[in-house]
DNA sequence: ATGTTCATTGTGAACGTTCACTGAAAACTA
DNA sequence: TAGTTTTCAGTGAACGTTCACAATGAACAT
């Protein structure tokens, strides 16, 4: 901590010639202040530079006007992305925002990290670990009675929810291949702790399962292209026969894509490949991929504006918004020649 | 906040049978406390899952054991890694870390930041924003005497850095493409306002030199791949002769690789292809991409243990490292051919 | 014995806010 | 006009910790 000590309510409140109490209510916008004190308060603050000292009102007070944050596996796009958004939305409805880490997939290290930022008094605990395996029921005997927001994964009747409906992701590429004609689909899923490589595998099978149909051959990957990369020899190597190859990221599918050239099968006219995701780089593959983008930034917004809802008003009930993805055509992807 | 009272101090300390401040003691490993009243105290914490209010703490310490950290454009790589590790180094030194995004390139932007976390009364501060037009000393100003470390870029005698020798992977490139007969070099830059970009760019521009040549023509991105695709057709456009195309990161060389292709000039038949980072997709590119790999986790690490040293002995001069990059030869470049 | 040191514990005050009251003046209501 | 409400401002006590200092007793040297 510095020695240039900050200057303090009391200093501002001396030389307004006002109680400390009354800056307290001009800076927390309360009404009851008179105008011209309001003013001259308030100029005196700009004056100084006086900015309140974060941790007396975190104590003093009984909101903090702080939330918190549980990250996961911020090398991938996905959580990145709603990590930023989140942040960004935060920042907007005046609260800030304090991370913790959450960093495998054990129990125990999500527990660490609700408990790490419940010791901050945050107002509202924004939870991102897409992970399966933890209902929404533990969560809430976790965070006691804190407002709670999932984003990325749907959330029980205890917290709200921002999710990506990946069903219906599955969905539109188990559509749009059908629709090109294959019917013997491969397909590279995420790992099975992963709720969305879940979601997506199961949509999948579902769509198939309509259509009187099954995966040709399922590998799973670690989200890596490195992974993508070896599932995709895996399944060539089993000889599985399939027209189409679904991989349950972009990064993956980049790896197969790889192996697809490596072992002579060209994309699209041996191999149709998708996607999902939409990173910035799909559009640059070659060739470019069809995948399914999602709106992160759209996640995060919704997110924290539950989080508000329910920091104002606890008793209500939990709120859930499903965002619907989309497909992104592009070249890797076509009619089935054979 | 929530109802669900935590506990307190007092409430072990009371079923401990000690007063507060023996507790104090053992939260913070005070010598001089007995061995047996230390063990019923911290069975007591365990049996009680007591955790210290870090607001308290905070408040009333001289220390704070919270770091607080700039971030900007965690959607790129580089950044991303380094608030990874960042963060990662900091909780097995037993700090917090609190974060505030830097969302432009103004200076408001980031002294924005700078206040934010100072508010929180922080022991030290990590700063990572990786752009030019702000001197150390600008820093300095903006901090007081909160010990500072600057990430990913060099910093002046206030502050101590941990950053990426740029000029040595720019060397290594070039060393790369010459010793490869290459003479006729192309470029594609990072955005102006990065310093790396600009290192990287002048160590090129350097070792060029040595050789008596210059870039055959250069063009600047934004780091998105879209920004390499478009840079390469101008590059094609202009009709500039080069044998070597050098991208100031791998995702704009994977849109130049695109260009290219579209041009029908073959990657590396025709055109030599080098990019900068190692992201995990550069070894599946078509064809692998030849490209500099940073050991950001190294950098985090060295960052934050310069800090804690700073915080421990405020007295001592700033440390700089520079953490040299290995050039990862994959088939992207090759022997020029005429 | 007697002072001197050292390990171990406790006490009171601070840190900078907000909260729950209280009071005075001003503005309505009857 | 008197009573009531409303606006505005101030006071004292929290919040849960750490800090500076004091106090106790044991160990040790003189």
């Amino acid at each position: 901590m510095s020695d240039n000590r900050r200057f303090t309510m009391h200093d501002v409140a001396n030389r307004a010639g006002v109680s400390y109490q009354t800056v307290s209510r001009v800076i927390n916008h309360h009404p009851h202040v008179a105008q011209d004190t309001r003013e001259r308060v308030l100029h005196v603050i700009a004056e100084l530079g006086y900015r309140p000292n974060r941790a007396a009102q975190l104590l003093a007070g009984n909101h903090s006007r702080v939330l918190g944050m549980t990250t996961f596996a911020l090398n991938q796009y996905g959580p990145a992305q709603m990590v930023i958004s989140v942040e960004q939305a935060a920042r907007e409805a005046g609260y800030d925002l304090i991370f913790a880490n959450v960093t495998d997939t054990a129990l125990e290290s999500v527990q660490a990290a609700i408990h790490h930022l419940l010791h901050w008094e945050v107002d509202g605990l924004v939870f991102l670990a897409p992970l399966t395996g933890m209902t929404p029921e533990d969560l809430r005997m976790l965070c006691g009675d804190v407002p709670l927001v999932q984003i990325g994964a749907s959330g029980g009747d205890g917290a709200s929810s921002a999710a990506v409906d990946q069903a219906h992701g599955g969905r539109l590429i188990a559509q749009h291949l059908m629709g090109l004609g294959h019917t013997r689909l491969a397909e590279i899923r995420g790992p099975a702790a992963w709720v969305d490589a879940q979601a997506r595998h199961q949509s999948l099978l579902d769509v198939l399962a309509e259509a009187g149909l099954e995966p040709t051959a399922s590998e799973a990957g670690d989200w890596t292209p490195r992974s993508g990369y070896e599932a995709a020899r895996a399944l060539l190597a089993k000889g599985a026969a399939f027209t189409a190859l679904v991989a349950g990221n972009d990064q993956m599918a980049l790896g197969a894509l790889r192996a697809l050239n490596e072992a002579g099968r060209r994309v699209p006219q041996d191999v149709s490949l998708v996607g999902f995701d939409d990173i910035p780089e799909a559009a640059y593959f070659d060739p470019p991929l069809t995948t399914i983008r999602q709106d992160f930034e759209q996640l995060g917004r919704q997110g924290v504006a539950y989080m508000i809802e329910r920091i104002a008003n606890p008793g209500a009930a939990a709120q859930h918004s499903r965002v619907l993805p989309r497909l992104i055509e592009r070249t890797s992807s076509a009619d089935v020649t054979r």
